[in-house]
DNA sequence: GGTGCCCATATTGTCGACAATCAATCATCT
DNA sequence: AGATGATTGATTGTCGACAATATGGGCACC
């Protein structure tokens, strides 16, 4: 069993809302819930090892459940992409490739300057105060420790999370903030990716919520898509970088589901 | 029980593949996953009521199986948001409102038109032909059956998958074919949707695989937003002339999804 | 020595039964 | 009579056991 510590804490089952103020699905009313939550936390933190085998009776016994509700869990893990699964063979913890990262980035653009735009329309003036004060939270936090480049590890999803709330489109919210940013955090944590761009980014931000106040749907949508395709184009680079210098073994494999 | 008419033939999991060519999951080896696609078939026909309340011993005894499989069906159902549940209480056939069928189509027009820049970016000559392909068919049978208004309920989703595919990007195919088209065939058919611009929506196809074959990225992109807005729009038109008809009972409801 | 087949083992898929929880009904109290 | 409370019924959540299937090792054969 390649188990790494499993954290028993039932209530650490989010813990990004930072100062986003929302609080959804405090109260885990199921086991399958519970060990849901507990299982994605622990792959995105990358505490179950990226390609690592899930066994059924394994983490059932870990987690002192019987396998009915753990294989309820699997099934959320897997429809959120985060495992995946082929029928009586077995489970793991799925492994980002850069292809499948670079994908990941279409889509965030697609939908995220699509949720900017909508946010210009529809943001009420108070979720705009509240957008102002995470860059208000992301600036101190800056000012504390300077460029440590790793501030936006999860203030750069705050900051993006408020704005697809700020969309008022409930499947848009779903989709991105319950799929696409898991699988975000899972990258950085699979890549040991260091955002690496923090000032750019900070002034990025603050052109997004201008042009949000502004009601400019036309310009939010711009700057958001810029923003996040300047954050792939970041990512690639730094990627290929990595490929020179450990220009050795391109270990690349396709995953054959189905 | 308001059980429609159970079809228990497993091979017709899904028969909206005339002309694409494409053939996935064609043997499903679990019990869970046949009644998964045989449940998704009949919610998506109508053929299970919206709002229809589910219950898992009924389901078990009509399909003949345990509530083992069952449960692995309704939570894959639920992850495509096909149904809802709420813990402890039971689960019911999805009702879309027009609220969210025109969110529907806001995330339509971020998808589809960042899959048809990639599509412009990089489908390949055969891919082209098959697509000239599929419009050519539309074309005929529209010879057929004349403006009848009705010939695009499969084939201008028919269309629409080529496009996706041919962005080669696994995610945006995933999140448009397995999840987003579902929910547009099931809007069609609980809205009793007749696509009703058949002319337009033909000639705004074969523009985009024009732009798409000359590798024109920001006019395929740019067309293909504008003929899911116009859709978009075309519905909501509909919809407000079907409510002034029946200004009767603008009975609106909210889900309360935890 | 290499290759193909066969079997043992472990894991997954499926089933039936028990316990926990919620909704509706009915009785009682104000 | 209306409202409030407990009780009953049904449904969901959970559990352990059995059957089906794929992986891996061992053996015979070429």
């Amino acid at each position: 069993m390649t188990l790494p510590p499993l954290p028993h804490n039932a209530d650490s089952h989010d813990a990004w809302q930072s100062a986003t103020g929302h609080d959804d699905a405090p109260e885990v009313r199921t086991l399958a819930e519970r060990v849901f939550h507990q299982l994605q936390s622990a792959i995105v933190r990358g505490e179950l090892a990226p390609g690592a085998k899930i066994t059924e009776p394994g983490l059932a016994k870990a987690y002192g459940i019987s396998r009915g509700p753990l294989r309820e869990a699997m099934r959320r893990l897997e429809a959120h992409r985060l495992i995946e699964r082929i029928p009586h063979v077995g489970a793991r913890v799925v492994k980002l490739s850069m292809r499948e990262l670079l994908e990941l980035f279409d889509l965030r653009e697609a939908l995220e300057s699509m949720a900017a735009r909508l946010a210009a329309r529809h943001m009420t003036a108070p979720e705009i105060a509240g957008l102002r004060e995470v860059l208000a939270v992301h600036e101190r936090q800056e000012d504390l420790q300077r460029n440590e480049a790793y501030f936006q590890r999860e203030g750069d999803l705050d900051f993006h999370y408020c704005i697809v709330q700020g969309s008022h489109n409930r499947m848009l919210m779903t989709m991105l903030c319950d799929d696409l940013y898991y699988l975000v955090r899972l990258y950085r944590t699979q890549f040991s990716a260091s955002g690496a761009r923090p000032q750019r980014a900070f002034v990025e931000h603050h052109r997004i919520v201008d042009a949000i106040e502004a009601g400019d749907e036309e310009l939010a949508e711009l700057l958001m898509r810029r923003h996040v395709s300047a954050s792939r184009e970041n990512v690639a680079k730094h990627y290929a970088e990595t490929l020179d210098e450990q220009s050795s073994h391109t270990h690349f494999e396709e995953n054959t589901t189905s």
